[in-house]
DNA sequence: CTGAAAGCGCTAACAA
DNA sequence: TTGTTAGCGCTTTCAG
């Protein structure tokens, strides 16, 4: 057993130089043992492997990467709407298992929707000198990301287009899949769809709102404005919103909802109105447990892995020398129909 | 605009020498600056500023923290079950909140259940020299650290005990929780009451299953082995496993389960057996939209918030020299009755 | 208040 | 196959 209070004063860590003397051999050799570089002799790579052994020995890449040619830190920046938002959670986690193959770690932090917050988070990812920026970004602009993209380091823009800079993109294809789950309600036979939005400033959002309108444009049924709610940030206000729905006089029979938070509001109100089982609903994005509440919950689900996946693979390919001119990578959504989604209009 | 394609060669980084060279000053004056540190003229100090603005200084942390005194690197380890995990990334979030405060970023690792990777992953931390690790852990053996706890680097175990070294650990009060939840059903007229547990080598496992003995003890409650049942890896095993309980002669009236996924796949099968209003079920841990399900799931609820900022306050303490002996802080568990819970038997 | 020189732990370039 | 020297970008030390 070790303890903390058994020791003494906390010994230095072992350099380099110190597993050379211990080896017998120049700090140049150590290195070229630790980094596995070829002429060796197998006896001097079993002295040093000792040695190092012997010291508990952790070569130091910052000091490493110092003076090598690339300055690569194998250290890659995530920045993310919250860490503890599956969504985000998802995404941190393709990223980091592509990430892993390659020995690079990954700092995520969590933005909060915080404009000030964005701008801390990056500039402490510069200022570890990460090798690229995987970033779900909330401020009004990114130019200032500018230089970052001249010295050459890859940037991903993830869930949301950057704003005054081109730069890769990896995005949910919402349009399509806010209209697939609007056509969905409409092939059930609904007219009177609503819909029930985030804030009117987020990009995902007015891509959302589109892919109903033109949904129901396609299928000729005029959009009632009494039935489009937007700017609901959080589950009450969703509820609220489905309230008023039912109230009119003429409610509508279906309700596309078109965010998480949203969607799990709408579920609450609906049942407490009793109007779950009459009422369709089509979410977008995936609700935990949706296939175990009743009526299940029928939603147009994004891959939130494969954008992690997608955006960590670009990155290493930018790393790895490709130049083409940044591109916007969509991902295709997914309906699921548990229930919800399938209920007629009366 | 600015992209990619737009930019030439790759211009390198701006260093501290190329502002000194710009503002006229020595290196040193820079670094004052930068750092600010007392005993520079007002004037030097504008135009330093004016000549980091200009170049879009960065300054490199790494580089600086090579000759600092305490080479700190502001740089956190975390390693917990998965980031994708509502329970880990919870933890996360109260780890990140309270490292930002300190200006210090957070690497994440997932370890799932891979003995290999929580070494390997341990040892990238290492190598970058992170300032503190907090761990899940899930080797047989944590002895590996103790040159690091040695040379005073903080370690705080979180959610398991370390094995083969002393640390700072915080838990939940996996105890007394599991035995509240026992004793709530048992409160409510149940005297067979099943349980269901994950492996028996985890330690929170034990400590849930010996609160669950020693609550039917104290009642007087002699324990039947078959309504014991353990090694549940994941939803489907839960569900054999009450399928299982439910065809016994005498079935269990209540059902304990020692743990989240368990407790959804308790959560299936109870519904298919048309069984669920009518057994009595409590979960440690608690559920997603656990409020919403019928009935809704009453549980005995962890606080990852309060284990993660416990786990970074402990970090940071001594990294600002606390030297007490290593603790253990244990996180108290909340039993929420949602309905579920308060089944009585027939 | 300011700057020059040394050195942190390591790798690049070159020499042996 | 191995070692030596310089230098990465910064902070420390110490002298102005």
């Amino acid at each position: 057993m070790t303890s903390l209070s058994e020791s003494g004063m906390p010994r230095k860590r072992p350099t380099m130089k110190n597993v050379a003397d211990l080896a017998g051999v120049g700090v140049k050799t150590v290195s070229r043992v630790i980094n596995q570089e070829r002429y060796v002799s197998a006896d001097t790579i079993a002295r040093v492997m000792r040695a190092a052994e012997q010291l508990q020995y952790q070569p130091d890449v910052q000091a490493g990467n110092l003076r090598r040619a690339d300055r690569r830190t194998d250290t890659l920046g995530l920045l993310v709407g919250s860490v503890a938002n599956p969504f985000s959670a998802a995404v941190h986690r393709a990223v980091e298992d592509a990430a892993i193959q390659r020995h690079v770690a990954v700092f995520a932090s969590s933005l909060d929707d915080d404009p000030e917050r964005e701008r801390a988070s990056v500039e402490a990812f510069l200022r570890r000198r990460v090798d690229g920026l995987i970033l779900t970004t909330i401020q009004r602009s990114q130019a200032y990301l500018g230089p970052q993209l001249e010295q050459g380091m890859p940037v991903v823009f993830v869930d949301r287009k950057p704003n005054g800079l081109i730069a890769d993109t990896v995005l949910t294809d919402n349009l399509e899949g806010a209209a697939r789950g609007t056509r969905h309600l409409l092939a059930a036979g609904h007219r009177r769809i609503a819909f029930l939005g985030d804030s009117e400033e987020i990009y995902t959002a007015k891509e959302r709102k589109r892919g109903y309108l033109d949904a129901l444009r396609l299928e000729g049924v005029a959009p009632d404005p009494r039935l489009v709610i937007e700017n609901l940030g959080e589950e009450a206000q969703a509820e609220l919103a489905v309230n008023e729905l039912l109230a009119l006089d003429d409610p509508p029979t279906a309700i596309f909802s078109a965010q998480n938070l949203i969607t799990i509001g709408a579920i609450i109100a609906l049942r407490a109105q009793g109007a779950s089982e009459r009422v369709a609903l089509v979410g977008f994005d995936d609700v935990p447990m949706a296939s175990l509440l009743s009526p299940a919950v029928t939603v147009v689900a994004q891959d939130p892995s494969a954008i992690g996946a997608i955006a960590a693979r670009r990155i290493f390919e930018r790393l790895d020398g490709e130049s083409e001119p940044a591109r916007d990578f969509i991902v295709p959504t997914r309906l699921i129909k548990r229930g919800s989604g399938e209920i007629r209009p009366a």
